[in-house]
DNA sequence: TAGACGCTTCGATTATCATCGAGGTATGAA
DNA sequence: TTCATACCTCGATGATAATCGAAGCGTCTA
């Protein structure tokens, strides 16, 4: 009966609304203070200070000290891919169902998953290297090919750095809103950035979208899903 | 600040204990009555009640009626792949950390995941018919080599019969145990199906550990883990 | 040193929800 | 029909936990 980890405890941190409001704000992969979490929260500091304090005891989120400030971010990949999964199950269930705000739509294109692209343009992403046989599977692993590496450097993007880490380069992440892999890992991490670099996208503040200028688009539809 | 689904509404009913229970012991995939999800969640039969009628609302398990029985099964694919995350999170969280209980090495090493082999076996089995070409990816899904396919005709596998089904042939599914992926959709429910058939395994009743004989263990790895 | 700021701890209040007894409704058996 | 089974609904009880005011503790600035 009382097989495997509990689920219970890690399910019920999430399910307050307040804690679900922070884990989600963190989800871009960037650390906020206590006091913009309880503003995400819609909370008091103190309030959020018993909240983070038990998602802290819970390894959800970790802290850093910075001054007189205190940097959340959030626990780990695991977490990440966790709450990614149950935004699957609740965006197809319930009576309530999820009214679409006007950021909806956005949120659905592009967005930030921990630090990788997801939504319908990292779908095309994801499926654009893959067509243009950049990715190979190799076994367990997702690698790049010869071809994908030579890419890789034409597009600024340094793999020796990258393969210094011990994180893995490529990783496949399952998407909510599109039901499909986007890439992850390092070098999901990387184009990213170096999206944000030739200055095709930017960060929305305060939200996960990701905006695509319209040249910015249109030079990235141009390269990967041509 | 309100983007994306309801994650704490899906949560919450994942946080008590007693409906956590229930969920894990129907992630083996087969059905239950409402008595018998009782007695896995520990509650009497009123409170199990009220429980199945919140998760059945949220679209989290499903009903059929049969007879004056009431047989729950899971709500979906989503649903157990959400609770194996919650799993891959719960099991390195928390201080309390999960005392390994008895049958804790038998669950790492083969168990049940909705429909198809997990844990250790699991994922040597995924990994092993990748190393022998069984398996190709192809732009977003996965699927069978020429040589993959002629491999299920002598392992006896129908795979007419199961690209008669609308659901998919190949899929991965990441492993909370081991952190690598394994073999999911229909291929992975049938070759649990045929390796019961051959008598190289069983269920253990009322867990989902999946129990290898140790000459079926052997014919097993000879296989695939070559 | 004083004061402002960011954050945490403590304590009291309050609302939510799991729990189970009692009673009700289908289904199946005798 | 009558009884038993499987399940659900209702209502009362109780425990848990979210919430915020007040107060305390570092840290930065002047």
């Amino acid at each position: 009966m009382k097989s495997g980890p509990d689920i219970a405890r890690v399910a019920a941190l999430v399910g307050d609304p307040a804690r679900a409001n922070m884990l989600t704000a963190l989800l871009d992969g960037q650390a906020l203070t206590a006091s913009e979490l309880a503003q995400e929260g819609g909370v008091t500091v103190q309030t959020a200070s018993s909240h983070l304090g038990k998602l802290l005891q819970a390894r959800l989120v970790g802290v850093r000290k910075q001054g007189r400030h205190r940097y959340y971010d959030l626990g780990g990949r695991d977490v990440a891919h966790m709450l990614e999964a149950l935004m699957g199950v609740a965006a197809g269930a319930g009576p309530t169902r999820v009214r679409p705000g006007p950021k909806e739509p956005a949120l659905r294109k592009a967005r930030v998953c921990y630090d990788h692209l997801a939504g319908d343009l990292g779908v095309q992403l994801y499926e654009g290297i893959r067509r243009l046989k950049l990715l190979a599977k190799d076994g367990e692993a997702i690698a790049l090919t010869r071809k994908g590496r030579r890419f890789c450097t034409d597009f600024a993007i340094d793999l020796a750095d990258l393969e210094r880490l011990r994180r893995p380069l490529c990783r496949e992440c399952l998407d909510w809103s599109a039901r499909r892999s986007h890439l992850a890992g390092s070098l999901g991490s990387a184009f990213l950035a170096r999206f944000y670099d030739l200055g095709w996208a930017k960060r929305v503040p305060s939200s996960r979208v990701v905006a695509f200028s319209s040249t910015g688009e249109k030079a990235f539809l141009d390269r990967f899903a041509a």
